[in-house]
Parts: C-alpha cells; structure tokens; sequence
RNA sequence: GGCCCAUUCGUCUAUCGGUUAGGACGCAAGAUUUUCAUUCUUGAAAGGGGAGUUCGAUUCUCCCAUGGGCUACCA
C-alpha cells in the first residue's frame, strides 16, 4: 500500500431517508478513517434529478450528527476538494465526458428510451454492447455530418462507454481478494445524459473520486458487480495509478425471509430501519427512528458495528474510541448478516447500565413531564437508579416507574387474590399505624423498625411485604419495599395504604 | 436467463489442517431475593451435500445445492 493519504468518503444520494445499512457503511468509513489519520468526505451524489426528495440531505446530515459521526469535509463542512454535490459539478463532468469521447472510449448514442425497450422486447437478454452497438444508432454507426446536425437540432443523446469485449478485468478487494469477469459481460454503460446534462453514477463516481483523492472506496456489496466497469473507467481515464482500493461490504439482510432489509422491513417488523423518525414529504408516510424509539447512539454504533466486523475476541461492548482503534477491513465478513433486533436491544439496555443514574434521569424528565409529572430530579435521579437495570430503553421507564409517581387506583386482581390474605387489611392498618408514628422515615430506620415488629409479632415476612407492595404499587412488582416507601414519602405511604385497605378490606 | 458474491448453533460470529468447534443475543432450567425484574450458575443448540488433496479436513480445490446481489438514460 502507498503512503498516501487515507482519504474516504460516504456519498448517499438524497432520495429519502437514510438506511441503517448505508448508517454501517458510513460507521466503517468513519473508522476507518480516523484510525488512519484520514479524511471523511460526505458527498452528495444527486445525478437523478427525478429522485430528489426535499429534505433528504437534511435528514442524512442530522442522522450523523446524532450518531457522532463526523466528516471532515464536504456539503455542509467545507473543504478544498467541492463542490460537494455532484449537481453543482456538471461542467467538470462535461469536460470528463469530453476526453472519453476525444480519446475514442465513448460515443454518443441516440436511441431513445422507447426505441430500447422495444428492442428488449424483440431480441431477449439485448445487450447495448460490441455485439450490438453496430446496429444501433450511435457516432459508430452514424456519419459524423448526421451526428452533428443531431445534436444541432437538440436531438436528446447519452454518451455510452465503449466497453472492449473478452477482456478479463480484475478487481482487488480488500474483504474479498481477486474478483475477475470478463468484459463482454458488461454492457456499454450510459455515462451521461443530455437530458439533464447530468452524468450517471458511474461517471461521477469516478470523477469524484479521482479528483477528491479518495483513497479507498468502502461501500455495500450491491456494488460489487460494477466494480469492473469502474476500473474500466479508471483505465479509459489513464488514472490507474491512483485508483483508489476496493471494499465491498457484505449487505444487511432481513430477519425473517430472505433478501437485503429494506425500508418496508421496519414497520412489517416492528423496529426501526431509519437512525431518526422520517417523514416522507412525497407519500406523507411516517417510519420510526431508532432515536425516537429510546436508543442511544453509541449502542446503535456498537451494534451496528458488529454486523460484518468482529475484533477478533469476545469483546462485544465497544465505544466509539475503542473501535477505531481495532476496526480492520480485513475482519470484516463475506456473507450478508441478518438484522437481529433483540441482540440491539440488549445493547441498549447495557448501555443504559453504563450511563449515570444523572444522565439517564434528564432523558427520562421529559417523558414524566408528557405524562404530567412535575417532580424534583433528585427524586428521579434515585427512582433511576434503581430501576434502569429492568429495561432497555429509557422510554420505558415510564411503565416500570410509573407508580412512584402515580398512586395506583385499580389493583391487579391476580395479585391481590394472590396475596391479600384474611388478615391482610388488619396487618397492613398495623403496619400503617407503626408507620405513622415513625419521625425517621429513612430507608435504614423504617426498615429495622418494621422487621423487629414482624420478628416480635412473629407474623410471616413475605405475607406482609406482599400485601405492603399490593397497597403502594397496586401489583406485584418493583424493587424492595423499603426503597418505594421511602421513595414515596411518609405522608404518601400512608396515603396509599389507608386507600388500599379501604378498597380491599 | 446471464454474471458476481457467499454458506459454522434460530441469529451475530471465533477458528488462519490436528480444538471436548469458543463467545454473545435469544430460549430453557436452577440459585438468590419480601414480589417482579435484574444478577449469577447450568443446559439445549452448528460446520448444506458430494468428490478430491492430505496421515488428518469446518479450514485447501472442484462440482452440486441453497441464499444473496447485479443485470436502467437509479444510486
């Protein structure tokens, strides 16, 4: 490998919103990258006008911003190497095209989209190649006169790659080794269109890439068959030296069924597909986000990461920081990896046990706030930290929290046929009135106070804190009952169970 | 149809010719606990098939099967 310099980019086009693929692809461009002291450059690869969806560029921008990834340069971020956006770059693609043409790699072509389909239609597996070509109507078969005055006219055109038949083009892949196909396989791609004046991805790939110095091209597997076609163009061009190295990454493939997970998959799922809630400005469709549904971005990057990458070891939970130190392209695997969202959840739920009980009570004030709760983040802080080991995300923390804040007002009928015995309202009236008399309701003091009564009453310890949790949270559910009650408060204890002996009797 | 890529527990994967094929998620059981959850322990669970090469193949080669991708004036 060259000394030069480690320069990569991840180049979406804006047709919506962004892939949790195209999100891997981009995490291992990042990393790879920052562990080589390179380059990220986030191009913008809109050659298709008729896809463009408003708001799209917005959206993959914010998508990274969230997940901390970062560019360092291109649309929005500035850089030596722009424009950015491949729509703003026509007039370096026309005079690209223009040395094809000159140097008798491309020629123009008139057939219209009709004209081919039609020709589909009669000679089946029609191929625009060296086979073909000679029937068609392009500058090959055409007097040069008849070609100008076409174009005079404002005849529409598209300049194809004149691909040379039985060749056998190599392809270096750094996950893959030697890919080779022979070249009458390929067909002479569209280049560029007069339409729009705008080239085909092909085209400004390579353009692109060439001259913003990209050193390695990291992108999904479905690229992996033009891959040939592109070294041809890097060829044509007389660019071989510094065409960049190859890796193609094996696809993210559905959980269920077969075929590569696509956007459908999220909501027939039931999980997120998408890094942030999109709205589709076009069919006015809603998909979920993976922010909006409570995951934090580094457990999305850890798994993420993990899907088509392991270091080699048992390690699993990995930061940022961590995996740029250890990611290696060579690591990665061949074969597709089916998207398993429980495995993701686990993830979150780790990550949530590593956040502090602080960080994790200010993600889940807002959510008490939406239900109406208006309590101090002292008290929420310590509900917290005793309860964010029970899920996996911070959103749901208001169904196993709920009852500190709320006092319940059905009891579970299970429960209660369960654990209210005969002499539950009478023990728990006891338990209410030992209570109130107490003037420390610490956790340590109520706790010792109330296990000498049961030791002396010689009552059954489990009888009594069952029927006590049935009286504060309504269930049977929740960590220990001292934690509650003082979590709850004197007044509010008493409160419940009063209530409670009331309802049950 | 053609071309390319792939194939280890249900899933993500480790293994760079010799292993009781390891880990994780999920699942099951047990332990602990005043409930539930957590936690801990244990368990079930895998090399697609067939030929070679080799003293020996999950590992190398070939064939088949299966899966996936591509085959547009989309990326």
């Amino acid at each position: 490998m060259s000394e030069r310099r480690v320069r990569v980019r991840f180049a979406p086009s804006p047709t919506g919103a962004l892939h949790i693929g195209g999100v891997r692809t981009a995490l291992y461009n990042y990393l790879f990258a920052r562990q080589h002291g390179g380059d990220l450059v986030f191009r913008i690869e809109d050659t298709d006008s008729h896809r463009f969806v408003p708001g799209a560029e917005e959206y993959i921008l914010e998508s990274f911003k969230w997940l901390g990834i970062k560019f360092d340069e291109g649309v929005s971020f500035g850089g030596e190497y722009g424009p950015y956006r491949q729509s703003e770059r026509r007039d370096i693609y026309k005079k690209y095209v223009k040395v094809l043409l000159d140097n008798g790699k491309a020629y123009i072509a008139f057939d219209t989209p009709e004209e081919l389909e039609a020709k589909r239609k009669e000679i089946p597996n029609f191929q625009y190649d060296a086979s073909t070509r000679g029937t068609m109507r392009n500058s090959l078969t055409l007097p040069q006169e008849e070609v100008d005055r076409l174009i005079a006219e404002g005849k529409q055109y598209v300049v194809r790659f004149r691909i040379e038949p039985n060749e056998e083009v190599h392809v270096h892949d750094i996950i893959r080794g030697d890919v080779v196909i022979n070249s009458s396989i390929l067909d002479d791609k569209v280049l560029y269109k007069s339409a729009d004046e705008l080239p085909t991805y092909h085209l400004a790939n390579i353009v692109d890439d060439h001259l913003m110095e990209i050193s390695h091209v990291i992108r999904g597997e479905e690229w992996l068959p033009s891959a040939p076609l592109h070294v041809l163009l890097y060829r044509a061009f007389g660019w071989e030296d510094t065409m960049p190295e190859f890796a193609h990454l094996p696809l993210l493939l559905k959980p269920d069924g077969n075929g590569k997970l696509s956007k459908r998959d999220g909501d027939r799922l039931g999980f997120p597909v998408f890094p942030l809630e999109w709205h589709d400005p076009k069919t006015g469709e809603v998909s979920s986000g993976y922010r909006e549904s409570g995951y934090l971005p580094e457990a999305v990057i850890n798994f993420l990461a993990l899907l088509g990458w392991n270091p080699g070891n048992d390690q699993e939970i990995m930061s940022m920081d961590e995996l740029v130190k250890l990611f290696d392209l060579r690591r990665c695997s061949k074969a597709g990896a089916k998207f398993d969202y429980e495995k993701g959840k686990w993830f979150n739920h780790e990550y949530i046990l590593m956040k502090s009980d602080e960080e994790v009570a200010s993600m889940f004030m807002p959510i008490l706030k939406n239900h109406g709760i208006d309590v101090p983040m002292d008290k929420v802080v310590t509900v917290v930290g005793m309860m964010k080991g029970r899920v996996s995300f911070v959103n749901d923390l208001w169904e196993t929290c709920k009852f500190f804040f709320v006092a319940p007002v059905e009891y579970d009928e299970k429960t209660v046929k369960k654990r209210w015995k005969e002499d539950s309202a009478e023990r728990m009236t006891e338990l209410a009135d030992l209570l109130e008399a107490l003037d420390d309701f610490s956790l340590a003091h109520q706790e010792e106070v109330v296990m000498k009564w049961i030791e002396d009453k010689g009552y059954h310890l489990g009888n009594i804190m069952n029927a006590f949790r049935l009286t504060l949270v309504g269930e049977g559910k929740g960590p220990h009952m001292f934690d509650i009650s003082s979590v709850l408060g004197k007044e509010e204890t008493i409160r419940r169970m009063r209530r409670a002996i009331e309802v049950l009797k």
